[in-house]
DNA sequence: CGACCATATAACTGCATGGTCATACAAGCA
DNA sequence: TGCTTGTATGACCATGCAGTTATATGGTCG
């Protein structure tokens, strides 16, 4: 079967809605502490509670968020729920994002440092 | 100088910010419209607004956004303004992301389908 | 100069959504 | 059976921001 490399120069303004959709998940920076919190394997809301410093209601209400997207997986176990990265891909997304600003704000330094 | 490899993991709370920040600019579906747009080359405004059917101000509004984050540059030539990609990062963002939503979809539908 | 074209911008509106508070639900434990 | 802990949820408020309208700015041509 003829598999067209999947290019952004060819999406249905539906497609872009998705992707924008994906792309607005990950443009809290609320959300981006969770993932953090969650780097090193699974947490229970508790626990990422403490880690982020946010009520428990705005943490577990963001975890549904993520989990309903497909970039978190939960775990029950007994009284504890236990969620964990489901899609690896947002840290390679975060990497690159990253990468690219930290390069982009050094060059801005450097013009007051030469 | 010792370059720590720049994970996700560990991040300061500014530092995610700006990177919810940058995904906060592709997380609107006109503005990966317009970044589509540009995929093949720089377009004035004019072009853009015919490409997208969005109202002038809207797409004006749009690009001064992605230029300031400095994802357009901007030449003016004229009576017309070009914008075009300065950083093709997004492209890679964008593929990353519908790919996997591509994926997603497919399995899901699968479902129907044995 | 004045008439027009291309672009930017300011003021406004409506909607989406992040945060909070209170509460419901569920599971373990006395 | 209550009591406590852990998690989810609904209602509410405030803010941000995309989109529109109208207008300003600036360049071109007559």
């Amino acid at each position: 079967m003829p598999r067209k490399k999947l290019s952004p120069a060819d999406l249905s303004p539906q497609a872009l809605e998705l992707v924008a959709a994906r792309f607005k998940l990950l443009a809290e920076p609320m959300r981006l502490r969770l993932l953090q919190a969650l780097h090193d394997g699974e947490r229970n809301v508790t626990q990422l509670v403490e880690a982020t410093g946010a009520t428990q209601a705005n943490v577990s209400k963001h975890l549904g968020l993520l989990c309903d997207a497909g970039i978190l997986r939960r775990r029950k176990d007994g009284m504890h729920v236990f969620y964990a990265i489901a899609d690896p891909m947002v840290f390679e997304l975060c990497t690159l994002v990253c990468t690219r600003l930290q390069a982009d704000l050094q060059r801005k330094a450097a013009h007051f440092a030469p």
